[in-house]
DNA sequence: TGAGGTACTTGCGCTAACGCAAGGAGCGTC
DNA sequence: GACGCTCCTTGCGTTAGCGCAAGTACCTCA
């Protein structure tokens, strides 16, 4: 892959925002860049961190496997954003897996490479807490919601969600920009796939969604943004 | 508040680790200092961050008011910890509120000063990096254990950290150190005070906890810790 | 075009757990 | 030492939603 449509890819990440070109030209000649098919595992729960990845492009997945064998799924990660860097700026095992939910472009640094550029360009590491700090608040967040909502909200919240981070313009609305199925939106929202269904069934009969095998299509965003805060 | 005292408060948190004699009392220079009572609001959700805050000494309750009125709990801080770090760093709203648990002493810097003293002292954004990364974690963690563990397993669950967290050790077996309601149990663990209510006093029946007005006292926390993972 | 796989739907029973109501216990105050 | 506040307990009805089982749609590949 040419330099210049890497550079094009790495620029979207708001790790090295705010970089001068030559130290983005720095960062750049560090990088290794690979292609993975969908379903790779990136790397599993417990496994110490190696390398610090920028998503290039497509979807990366990264969940847990809980006691009774129930999986969950923590976050549905787009192209910018950081693979797994809490554990390596941390230096501890990994707390979740990460696995390509698309094929991928991976964008990656070794762990000691990435340190020494934090060291050498401070912005990176201002980003990059810029960046944790973000994805803490939206932890926090889906906690409370998972705390006091019922799943019809959570699954419109969840929707509303996708829809904004990756959603292209369908026909008529905003469809998930990828292949989801119904057991996917349930590990997201910490249930199972009959409840997905029913809840999706519902709508589409109401016509606040279009619905198909491995894939949603919001139809009336108002009303589920409705459904997500109050409930109705 | 002496200074000496003071710096002994202020070295007890992981935002200075690792910080010359010099360098430190040079943070401390810019630190104000004041004690607090018991439910006193730190801030709201909403406000702008004007502080950073670092917890010297009691209990700080970060939350959420969800829609519908039901109170989500996202952490309970103590010394050392920081309050409202995200949002500062960030330099956006709040978006949980603070409130003094018990009665507390804080420290603070303006924002202005401690971004101030982070571009001065690089380890000091290395060390606030860390922290965040350690807030995410858990809030990671916790998601996982809210969307696929029932009521009692979590409550097993939040008991042992609060105990792991400022837990003194009492007669037989480890005390939370501050008074702690069943509602605020409740509100930390997603569900109602009758639950809890319902849980702790089986427990008690084993002889697993000691439960009193405001009190918990572990007293088996192995087989609590066994409730936590496996559900029996 | 038909076989096999994967995804989705839907009926149904069952249980965890929500939440009201009513009463009891502990603690501070005058 | 009795009043009042807050907190805790417990019985009970109700319900959200879990999860099995069985069947249907859709997609791929030979």
């Amino acid at each position: 892959m040419s330099v210049p449509a890497v550079r094009e890819l790495l620029v979207q990440s708001p790790l090295v925002a705010d970089l001068s070109p030559p130290a983005l030209d720095d960062v750049l000649q560090a990088l290794s860049v690979r292609m993975v098919a969908a379903k790779t595992m990136l790397f599993h729960q417990g496994d110490l961190p190696t390398e610090l990845i920028v998503l290039g492009k497509g979807i990366v997945k990264v969940w847990q496997m809980r006691a009774g064998g129930t999986p969950a799924t923590l976050h549905m990660l787009g192209p910018g954003d950081l693979v797994g860097a809490v554990a390596v700026f941390r230096r501890i095992p990994f707390p979740a897996s990460a696995t390509a939910f698309t094929e991928c472009i991976l964008l990656s640094w070794t762990a000691a490479r990435a340190n020494e550029l934090m060291e050498q360009y401070p912005a990176i590491r201002t980003n990059a807490l810029d960046y944790v700090g973000r994805r803490a608040e939206e932890l926090a967040h889906r906690l409370g919601e998972m705390a006091t909502e019922r799943v019809e909200q959570r699954i419109a919240r969840t929707l509303l969600r996708l829809a904004g981070q990756t959603g292209v313009a369908a026909s008529e609305g905003i469809e998930i920009g990828y292949p989801l199925s119904r057991q996917d939106i349930a590990e997201i929202v910490g249930t199972d796939l009959y409840g997905v269904s029913r809840v999706l069934r519902n709508w589409a009969k109401q016509g606040l969604v279009e619905t198909g095998r491995l894939r949603v299509v919001l139809r009336n965003r108002q009303r589920l943004e409705q459904i997500a805060n109050r409930g109705g």
